[in-house]
RNA sequence: GGGCCUAUAGCUCAGUUGGUUAGAGCGUCGCGUUUACACCGCGGAUGUCGGGGGUUCGAGUCCCUCUGGGCCCA
């Protein structure tokens, strides 16, 4: 600790926390004080892959909270002397971005559409409700989401810059950048030529308003209200009567189910039945998948009317009849099976009805055939979303990207099981949500978007001479000329005139989901393929903070690509920070309208207030958003300016001097024996990676600080109004109070980079948060033979002499004639030695004497004595 | 239905491998305007540690069970 002392300390009159922010934030940037020098060798190097905040829109208070921790880390590594990687990412690409540009432009793709060089969109940000979105290129709608990202991204790091994250602001990357782009294309690339990407045609959930396909672990069961519809199909010994949710379906339908060991269906199992209305035979089937306790206990099949009938269909190799169509409305053409004039006549009455009204009309349809038995039974039951759509999923079958992620390989997933059992986790109990996810996996990783801003498949297909699409054996790109989009760019061997042409080609028309990309990012922000020496620097990353939430999305997907491609972990520790709750403990969410913006509470209560809330919390609590714990930040911050500035203002003119000899009075020497307790046992804590155990500890050692030892040594420190204090005496206080206070500030440094900055400058060179982490040696070096036991025994004294005035509703100074202290046994010596500065303390005008309680069960202390009345008040 | 977490003062939370009388801050009540601090200081009161059972000399802490809350997955 030997960083450079001002010659003369510089205290204002009046400390405050007032502009802090934007002076240190700017400070920091103009020195340069978190830039990473890449010159360090890794084991210098702490990496740290944080999660790049969604750039649409604002900044959730979860923001604030779970970067604080992040930040609380990073500022301790750097105090240790590690060199920390800590760049920001913002993922704009997806459709997030898509939404907000919409929403804030009242704009919409249309594909068919040309580029407009000229385009100005019709609003911004003011869009009347009546407006009908206007149509536009899909290259129009591109750079308006990149216009728009751009200038969320600024007002983004304008609050974290605020909030005082150590970020180094020149290692910024986007997830939508050229550079990301080049990234995700050459991963997916070496994917596919490792067999790991493939395409094929499958069942795939689809999201009718966004047009798109979703992936596993976009999924969210919702509890929908939905009716069992009693139906009857026919069979030579009678009716069959299922009970479904989706009549509309009907038309799909390609067999029914019941559980083997259901002997209500035993018999019929292996025969036939014929559907009502439209005259299909369909065979009646066992599988274990049947719920007998469900409906009817024998469910109808369709194409596809839940995940399980994906499941009956592959395992009990079933036909498709798809009636449904990406828009969410019945297809023109009935399926092949319906052959009778009376089926092929109900299903024209069906064509292009939403599935809402075509299930009205079937309604209709089956009471008409007299096939609807009773009233329609309500019930509640689980539906499928997209955990961004309001639609229920609609399963359609179509060509997509997957990669392969264990959903349908044993051996991978174990592999990427014990991966995660490689991870240190904080908490460790985060280890069974990856565990649980990736052991629940029934499918591999869907990768195709239908989205508009993203990164596009790097490939091309070749068209045969009737202009059909080539799926198999694409048209890929060398890596050397990525990033490319097969919309544009034309593939080696071919003329731009042949695309779409016959014997020609044509580009992928999907993008990557934007987990693709944001699976990357410690490729992305280590330059990986880029800067091979810096990526060594960096990666694998010394640890990926996080929210529990993604761990089944960005976590997992990042260590899916890590697995694949360097055959190792992305990173060796996970910190999974909790979630903010909001007073009655649900989680703050826009949708419930209980968000607080961030910068208005940074503003409101400072951004260390703030900070100190966050940091308050531990890795993995969910935590009460409290603004109370806001107010006692602030007040420990403020707290922490106004004592410094009491321990600095003894130094006068001349400079501070960090002497541990200096330190000889035993109430000295007992502060800091017990600060030294506090800093190892801070270090460690943080090397646990539990901050706020750290801050605990510091905050409250601080607090006796301030309430006793201060108290206690004020008058020895100024020089002894009571005369007979020696000039050892004297500097044996200062030097206490310097030390702590070079203490202290290190130890606040990472929870409160403001107030400890500012307080720093005062009598410092150079940032607080380039400084050393504290060590306990040179302060068991000055406190000796200290005992730390003696701070509480002088503050227990203190406190019963307060007592004494408070009940007898007196001043505080008000003097004691003399006083008399009865303390337990053994405390005697303790309380002894500290007497002159009790007696200054306590105002004691005579003698103050020590003796032993004769009461047993005595925890107080004793205080008799009498007092002075109290001074007469001085007319101004 | 399976898994994970959680329950300590009115509130928000500590309580490290079991060990004296369970702590902090807020709030509340009372006192006090003292030159570090009115964005203040000092002091007081406040707990069947969710319920029940067990292990142990000893349980807020370990085990079982029930109940409430939260989350993830079916």
């Amino acid at each position: 600790m030997t960083e450079p002392l001002r010659p003369v300390a510089q205290v204002p009159e009046k400390p405050s926390l007032d502009g802090l922010e934007d002076r240190w934030s700017q400070a920091w940037g103009e020195n340069g004080t978190y830039a990473f020098d890449r010159t360090r060798p890794r084991e210098q190097v702490f990496s740290i892959d944080t999660p790049p905040p969604t750039a649409s829109g604002s900044l959730h208070i979860g923001h604030v909270f779970s970067y604080t921790h992040t930040d609380c880390m990073a500022r301790y590594q750097r105090m240790r002397g590690r060199e920390v990687f800590y760049p920001m990412g913002w993922d704009d690409n997806g459709l997030p971005t898509e939404r907000r540009v919409q929403n804030y432009y009242g704009v919409q793709v249309d594909t068919s559409l040309p580029y407009d060089p000229d385009f100005t969109p019709p609003y911004a940000g003011d869009v009347p409700k009546k407006h009908r979105p206007t149509p536009i290129s899909r290259q129009n709608f591109v750079e308006l989401c990149l216009t728009l990202a751009a200038e969320d991204e600024k007002s983004f790091e304008r609050v974290f810059r605020y909030l005082g994250l150590s970020v180094d602001w020149a290692q910024t990357y986007q997830t939508i950048s050229p550079v990301a782009q080049q990234t995700s294309q050459r991963a997916f690339l070496r994917q596919l030529a490792r067999g790991e990407a493939y395409q094929i045609e499958a069942p795939t959930l689809w999201d009718v308003t966004f047009q798109t396909a979703v992936a596993q672990a976009e999924l969210e069961d919702r509890e929908r209200e939905g009716a069992y519809h009693r139906i009857s199909f026919h069979s030579a010994d009678g009716p069959v009567f299922i009970e479904t949710t989706r009549p509309e379906l009907l038309a799909a339908c390609v067999a029914l189910v019941a559980h083997p060991d259901d002997e209500r269906y035993q018999p019929l199992f292996g025969s036939t039945v014929t559907s009502p209305v439209f005259g299909v035979e369909v065979p009646v089937l066992a599988h274990q998948l049947a719920d007998p306790e469900k409906g009817a206990g024998i469910a109808m099949i369709c194409t596809f009317g839940d995940t399980t009938d994906v499941t009956w269909w592959r395992e009990l190799n079933l036909p498709t009849r798809t009636i449904i169509g990406r828009d969410g409305r019945i297809l023109a053409e009935p399926p092949a099976a319906i052959a009778s004039a009376e089926g092929l006549a109900a299903y024209e009455r069906l064509v292009g009805l939403t599935v809402f009204s075509a299930q009205k009309t079937m309604v209709e349809l089956l009471t008409e055939s007299g096939d609807l038995h009773g009233e329609p039974r309500k019930i509640s039951h689980p539906v499928k979303f997209f955990e961004k759509g309001d639609k229920p999923l609609e399963i359609v079958s179509s060509r997509q990207w997957y990669v392969r992620n264990g959903g349908r390989d044993a051996d991978l997933r174990e592999s990427l099981v014990k991966r995660g059992k490689e991870i240190t986790w904080y908490p460790g109990h985060m280890e069974s949500r990856y565990e649980n996810w990736v052991d629940g996996l029934t499918g591999d990783w869907l990768l195709s978007r239908q989205r508009f801003f993203g990164v596009p498949f790097p490939v091309w297909y070749r068209l045969n001479d009737a202009g059909e699409v080539l799926y198999d054996d694409p048209l890929v790109p060398t890596e050397d000329q990525l990033p490319i989009d097969p919309a544009t760019d034309v593939p080696e061997g071919y003329t731009p005139e042949q695309r779409g042409k016959p014997g020609g080609f044509a580009g992928d028309p999907d993008v990557l989901d934007t987990w693709a990309t944001s699976s990357l990012t410690p490729q992305l922000a280590g330059r990986w393929e880029r800067d091979p020496e810096f990526f060594e620097t960096v990666f694998p990353y010394d640890v990926r903070p996080q929210g529990h939430d993604i761990i089944r999305t960005w976590l997992f997907s990042t260590v899916v690509r890590a697995n694949a491609e360097h055959d190792c972990l992305p990173w060796h520790r996970a910190a999974i920070s909790g979630w903010i709750l909001d007073p009655d403990r649900k989680k703050m969410s826009k949708s419930k309208g209980n968000v607080v913006t961030p910068l208005g509470l940074l503003e409101q209560h400072g951004s260390d207030a703030v900070r100190y809330w966050s940091a308050s919390a531990r890795l993995g609590a969910d935590t009460a958003f409290d603004e109370g714990q806001m107010k006692i930040g602030r007040r420990l911050a403020i707290k922490l300016l106004n004592a410094s500035k009491f321990a600095l203002s003894f130094a006068g003119d001349s400079q501070v001097t960090l002497d541990p000899v200096a330190v000889t009075e035993p109430i000295d020497r007992a502060v800091l024996a017990e600060l030294a307790g506090v800093v190892d046992k801070a270090s460690t804590a943080f090397e646990a990676f539990d901050h706020a155990r750290a801050l605990e500890l510091s905050e409250s050692f601080f607090w006796t600080f301030t309430d006793d030892y201060l108290e206690l040594v004020k008058d020895r420190a100024y020089g002894g109004e009571a005369a007979a204090v020696s000039p050892e005496a004297i500097a044996s206080a200062r030097a206490a109070l310097w030390l702590s206070l070079d203490t202290l500030l290190r130890l606040f440094a990472p929870f409160l980079p403001f107030a400890t900055e500012e307080v720093w400058s005062w009598w410092r060179e150079g940032s607080v948060h380039r400084a050393a982490w504290p060590t306990s040696d040179t302060l068991r070096l000055a406190a000796a033979d200290g005992d730390p036991a003696l701070l509480p025994a002088a503050g227990g004294a203190l406190a019963a002499m307060r007592k004494v005035k408070s009940e007898a509703k007196v001043s505080q100074r008000t003097a004691f004639v003399s006083a008399e202290l009865a303390v337990r046994s053994g405390q005697q010596a303790l309380v002894a030695a500290v007497a002159g500065d009790l007696k200054s303390a306590g105002r004691v005008a005579g003698e103050l004497t020590v003796t032993t309680s004769t009461d047993a069960d005595a925890g107080a202390i004793g205080v008799t004595g009498e007092l002075l009345p109290p001074e007469p008040k001085q007319p101004k």
